[in-house]
DNA sequence: CTACGAAGTAACTAAAATGGTTACAACGGT
DNA sequence: ACCGTTGTAACCATTTTAGTTACTTCGTAG
């Protein structure tokens, strides 16, 4: 890898811009205080929406939340704008060689692990809600 | 992103070997057992010699570790293979709109959540041992 | 009902990371 | 001196990312 993508961070901006101004935000708005393009921003926009957090109102415009932003954790912004592939962090190599006693038995014994420390910093991003962030905006 | 390179889990898979059977641990020997190109295991083993992991034998062939096996962590071998630029697993957008006080702020508040957050999969890889490892593989 | 601003989306691009591959130089012991 | 091995450089195809242009669809105000 190299790094998780800003397509998070972002999320995290933009409904942190939602729950603060529920007015004025179009994804213009959004596009000018992120910093980036408008199209950038209706993507993300739109995984946010499938993921059940935010409403959008095509034609009028803007976005509300559809959950109280101290029921809206960081795992569940994470989770929705995707950021790894079923979800699964880690990548294991394919196919070692089952004749070998470190190859039969590797993906087994790192998976449990993997497994464990994607856990415990999905259990961090649990912990935070939007309305903490959210308080410390002012 | 997509997901943490599987350089991690073949530097893992490689260091076993090396644990497990220190003799015939040529790079052909490994790349054999891990199912890949020997060209991709030398560059491995060039960054666990960096981070003073192993001791690789250039001419003669083979390597051996450097530390005892319950003294090597997954949190060793994981910087050592260098998953994430300089070490930071997320990655926060540049320059938000510094006139917005959301814009203004999101990056300090991120970087506190994510830091504890990566910091947290961190201790836990931390937690086991290549020994613990080995231990399975028989 | 038309116009206009906004969302939705497809398509394209440049840049970077990944994993594999070929090729060749340097090393070291038989 | 030979031969297997390590150390690298160079190249490649694939994928992801983030940005951009362009066009359609939506919904309300005039």
């Amino acid at each position: 890898m190299k790094q998780i993508s800003t397509r998070f961070s972002i999320a995290v901006h933009t409904l942190s811009l939602i729950a603060v101004s529920p007015n004025d935000c179009t994804g213009d708005y959004i596009a000018g205080s992120v910093n980036t393009n408008p199209v950038v921003i209706r993507r993300i926009m739109g995984m946010l929406k499938k993921a059940g957090l935010v409403d959008v109102r095509p034609g009028v415009g803007g976005a509300s939340l559809l959950k109280d932003p101290n029921q809206i954790t960081l795992l569940d912004v994470y989770r929705a704008v995707n950021v790894t592939e079923e979800n699964q962090l880690f990548r294991i190599h394919e196919n070692p060689n089952i004749r070998c006693p470190v190859g039969r038995n590797i993906e087994q014994v790192l998976q449990t692990e993997l497994r464990d420390a994607q856990s415990a910093l999905e259990q961090r991003l649990a912990q935070t809600t939007l309305a903490q962030l959210i308080d410390r905006f002012k």
